[in-house]
DNA sequence: TGACTATATTGCTATGCAGTGATATACATA
DNA sequence: TATGTATATCACTGCATAGCAATATAGTCA
């Protein structure tokens, strides 16, 4: 187990991009992202939250190394740059058993036939 | 793909739980308890915080579900009650390449190794 | 009962940061 | 050049929360 060996330094950096995954906002932008490129204006209608805030928003992720950024004329596209996210988010909503938040028949069903999981003791 | 299927009020539900572990002090505390039960007092110790502090962090990392508690005495004993946290912590770790972090004598000696003198110094 | 210990809670301050409007920068087009 | 558009940055406000001292609560022991 890494964790048992990570010195405070770490612990640190591991809380900041958690930190950077904290907020609703930016794992909107992720979500956006995570299924191809897309420009800010469309990002900031997609969003629905200001332009200098998802700006903003951008330059957090694009510092810690969740997104990257490619420049074409006026545009600015943004992507997915650490597909290590997804697997976080996906961690995530099985500890918090949202299997049923993705509210899609698909899922329901894909999680009454492989219903040999573990199932996540609702607290 | 999960992530793509989350409506805005998942995501505000997994943004917390990211919150919630993008604190160093909780981490810490998640550290310690993740290789058995530990009362208030040594947390407090061995996180070197304030007991009021810790208290207060123990709190957070309960109501999320991420520890239990269990009462003996005058002394209350928390444990991790979602393994989950664990293996985020791995992902993340993976994802920061910080293998290194590890501080084992391998990664020291590869790094160098491979480098000229240049020194990792903090920030 | 009272004294003592462990933990939780309260009230407060200070800091971080999300959100916003205004402005700046970069690029394109006429 | 001037004008317009896309994005980034600045300055500011307000809110959330980490940290702390003091106090409250709960349990033990005399």
């Amino acid at each position: 187990m890494i964790l048992k060996r990570l010195p405070d330094e770490a612990l640190k950096l591991v809380a900041a991009r958690f930190r950077v995954l904290g907020e609703p906002v930016r794992l909107k932008l992720l979500q956006l992202v995570c299924e191809g490129e897309m420009s800010v204006t469309e990002l900031v209608e997609a969003a629905g939250a200001g332009q200098a805030n998802v700006s903003k928003h951008l330059g957090i992720l694009l510092e810690a190394g969740l997104v990257a950024r490619r420049k074409e004329g006026l545009n600015v596209f943004y992507r997915i740059a650490d597909e290590s996210v997804i697997e976080l988010c996906e961690l995530v909503c099985r500890s918090l058993g949202m299997r049923l938040a993705a509210q899609h028949e698909v899922i329901k069903q894909a999680n009454r036939v492989g219903r040999k999981r573990t199932q996540p003791q609702g607290r």
